[in-house]
DNA sequence: TGGCTGTACTG
DNA sequence: CAGTAC
DNA sequence: GCCA
DNA sequence: CTATG
DNA sequence: CATAG
């Protein structure tokens, strides 16, 4: 029994990234929209679609087609997807973040790597120092400078969380602390306590008598 | 079988 | 003008 | 690849 | 003492 | 940590 509940979102995720890597091989256009059209229709999708995987009506699903409907069968009833391997085989997933980069695209990221063998982040930055990207064609200072600058904001976004998302998960995990023994009082600190927009981490601050039991206890927690 | 968005920038 | 990215 |  | 910056 | 409430 290999079988494998990939949920809604995980489903999404993985034609999204072969929509990425085949692009980035050069794949008609309209196929990759097509992947990335059903990975959207999949990850908004109501309702598990393992559920309708079951039922056999995968196809009813926008942008779901046979191809696609075979593919998710696949992944279901295996837990894998050879279409996925052959691929990973010819582009380096790796490739993938570089789409990240702000005016980078998928014809700029293979010429860099069939180019200059250029196969992940740091190895463009390194190429983009040594300023071996303007040399290549359709390449010039400008486009290499903005990759640079692009790079550059990449690593300085800051991974934070949007408010809405961190304060329902707060509010429950003060609450299960209050209800631990020795606990005098729990509460937001940080971002959180100040409503800031968006928080990069959880501090809760916690009063007790003896600190070490409380300790203990929340590392137990499941969610933590 | 034909269509899948339109536009600004760069080389 | 063609190619590329958003 | 999917859809009308 | 608590909230705020 | 200092300051205002």
């Amino acid at each position: 029994m290999t079988e494998t509940r990939y949920s809604n979102q995980e489903l999404a995720d993985i034609f999204q990234t072969i929509a990425n890597l085949l692009e980035i091989k050069g794949e008609v256009i309209y196929k990759i929209l097509a992947y990335r059209k059903a990975a959207d229709n999949l990850r908004d999708y109501g309702g598990n679609v393992y559920t309708v995987w079951q039922d056999g009506k995968l196809t009813d699903i926008p942008g779901v087609g046979k191809a696609i409907a075979d593919k998710i069968d696949e992944l279901f009833s295996t837990g894998h997807l050879e279409f996925m391997d052959k691929l990973s085989e010819e582009v380096p997933p790796s490739l993938a973040e570089l789409l990240e980069v702000p005016d980078l695209g998928p014809k700029k990221v293979a010429l860099f790597w069939k180019e200059i063998g250029i196969t992940n982040l740091a190895e463009l930055e390194a190429a983009a120092r040594a300023g071996q990207l303007q040399t290549l064609p359709g390449m010039g200072q400008k486009s290499e400078a903005k990759i640079l600058a692009g790079i550059e904001s990449l690593s300085r976004r800051t991974t934070r969380t949007p408010l809405w998302k961190a304060w329902p998960l707060a509010e429950e995990l003060l609450t299960k602390l209050k209800n631990f023994p020795d606990v005098e009082k729990a509460a937001a600190g940080g971002s959180l306590r100040r409503m800031r927009e968006t928080v990069g981490d959880l501090d809760l601050l916690v009063a007790a008598n003896d600190s070490s039991p409380v300790m203990q206890a929340f590392t137990s927690l499941p969610e933590v």
